[in-house]
RNA sequence: GGAGAGGUGCCAGAGUGGUCGAUUGGGACGGUCUCGAAAACCGUUGUGCGUGCAAGCGUACCGUGGGUUCGAAUCCCACCCUCUCCGCCA
């Protein structure tokens, strides 16, 4: 949600963020509505002063034993100018707002220009692409083989995009799951983990920026439920209608949850494997920020998402995103794309975005700021630390032996009872 | 799932139709007093929107949304949430 106050202000810099976004201007008739809509509030108000007024002196007269016809008869002569006058003033705000609610957030200045994917920077890469003496195989060909990644099992009770997991395999991404919820938790990390709940309201989901615009991307439950598509949804909503004190911030939490996703629109893209899933494992991670903290957050979030990778010893690269491949609610984004041998390409095993205050406004999350008065909103951040699923492909395929086999990543080896490698094919 | 109670400001807790944005107490903040502190006393202590250079003024907000009324925190309806008891259950 934007501040028409900003947009009343810097209309050439509203318009100057959609243009990032590929977006036409839209200041000009954004504000005529806004034109409109305040001077019926002004109005109307008016005519509601007029009303208490009237009341008022109705009750003392009455009180005196007074008859207040005439006042009464004053009061009714307005009944058709003050119904009138808050359904205008009303109307015009429902309409500010809806325009405004669909609108993606303004990104930075530094975010690069372009429309599509094409148009992403890399920023840095980590780690040397490993030179197998092998053919590298895919994650399907190295999960089948073992009989622990069954997708035909999966489709017979759920039919596409989703997988069954069974034991070394299943055990291998609990433990990375439990490593990466380690990691942040440790002092080091500073995040609090949190076990939220899977299944939200309309609300929760407006709060964060993913309704209205992308229900046919949720699962929805007959009773009105929504399944998460990411924990950055429970995990933003902490901070929902709340003002909280400067001196707490920034909140740090992270969750490891299952994320839902209907992939409506998605048909044959990445279908092969555990790439794209109707549901997936994640460890997310969110800050609640105050606004001059949100972009040094931003960076050691990412720091933060890129040392999983590092410690599981996975190449991967960081870019920035461009205006035009940027989620709606971020303001700025870096991915970090994982190596994967088995695809010859670098894929998306997290994200992390700066929400500025485009959530917070959304959702109502406040701040009271040490110095001054009054509250502001705060920033919102998330990222992933990262995707489960696409890590476990990325350790098959990174790890893998000529033989099919997968050794297990040292800092994993606390977290697998003792197993090293994951046995392949037996013959 | 069944029965009941309740949702008021930072907290506790009054208020059941008329200057109520809301009594009072606590807390917090500022001040007086003190060498300092405590105590005591005095004062301050909401948010959104509109308007204004500003001080201010106007308006709305007592879980949410409707309704009744000249006037609603107070009456009516629906919904949400919390608590207690019963049942069921990981």
């Amino acid at each position: 949600m934007h501040d028409i106050r900003f947009i009343r202000e810097n209309p050439a810099a509203f318009d100057a963020g959609l243009k990032k976004r590929n977006l036409a201007p839209l200041s000009a008739e954004i504000l005529a509505v806004d034109t409109r809509r305040r001077a019926a509030i002004t109005e109307s108000e008016q005519i509601q002063a007029r009303r208490k007024a009237l009341s008022q002196q109705i009750g003392m007269a009455k009180r005196k034993g007074e008859s207040a016809d005439a006042l009464m008869a004053e009061v009714a002569a307005l009944e058709e100018s003050l119904r009138k006058g808050e359904a205008l003033a009303a109307e015009l705000d429902a309409e500010l707002t809806r325009r405004l609610e669909v609108l993606p957030n303004l990104p930075f200045d530094d975010v690069p220009d372009g429309t599509d994917e094409t148009g992403n920077v890399e920023i840095r890469r980590h780690g040397n692409q490993r030179n197998f003496p092998f053919q590298p195989k895919d994650h399907v060909a190295l999960g089948e083989a073992t009989g622990e990644m069954d997708f035909a099992a999966a489709s017979k009770m759920s039919g596409a995009r989703f997988v069954v997991m069974k034991g070394k395999l299943a055990r291998l991404e609990r433990a990375i799951a439990q490593f990466m919820l380690d990691l942040h938790t440790s002092e080091e990390g500073g995040y609090t983990e949190v076990n939220p709940p899977l299944l939200v309201r309309d609300k929760a989901a407006y709060g964060v920026g993913q309704l209205p615009r992308f229900a046919e991307d949720m699962f929805h439950t007959d009773n009105g439920f929504w399944l998460i598509p990411t924990a950055e949804l429970p995990l933003t909503n902490l901070a929902a209608e709340l003002v909280l004190d400067e001196k707490v911030l920034p909140l740090r939490y992270t969750a490891f949850s299952p994320c839902f996703r209907s992939e409506a629109g998605a048909a044959g893209k990445d279908t092969r494997g555990m790439i794209r899933q109707h549901q997936f494992p994640k460890v997310e991670l969110v800050s609640i920020a105050t606004p001059e903290q949100s972009d040094e957050e931003h960076k050691r979030m990412t720091g933060r998402a890129e040392e999983v990778l590092r410690r599981l010893g996975l190449p991967f690269r960081t870019i920035v995103l461009c205006g035009g491949d940027m989620g709606p609610a971020s303001r700025k984004t870096f991915d970090i794309e994982v190596w994967l041998p088995g695809q010859q390409a670098y894929r998306e095993i997290s994200s992390c975005s700066n929400c500025g205050d485009y959530q917070a406004r959304r959702m109502n999350a406040r701040y009271r700021p040490k110095e001054g008065k009054g509250t502001r909103f705060v920033h919102t951040l998330n990222g992933s630390g990262l995707a489960v699923g696409r890590t476990l492909v990325a350790i098959l395929e990174n790890y893998q032996n000529e033989d099919g086999s997968v050794t297990v990543p040292e800092a994993l080896l606390p977290y697998m009872g003792g197993l090293t490698v994951i046995p392949g094919p037996s013959k």
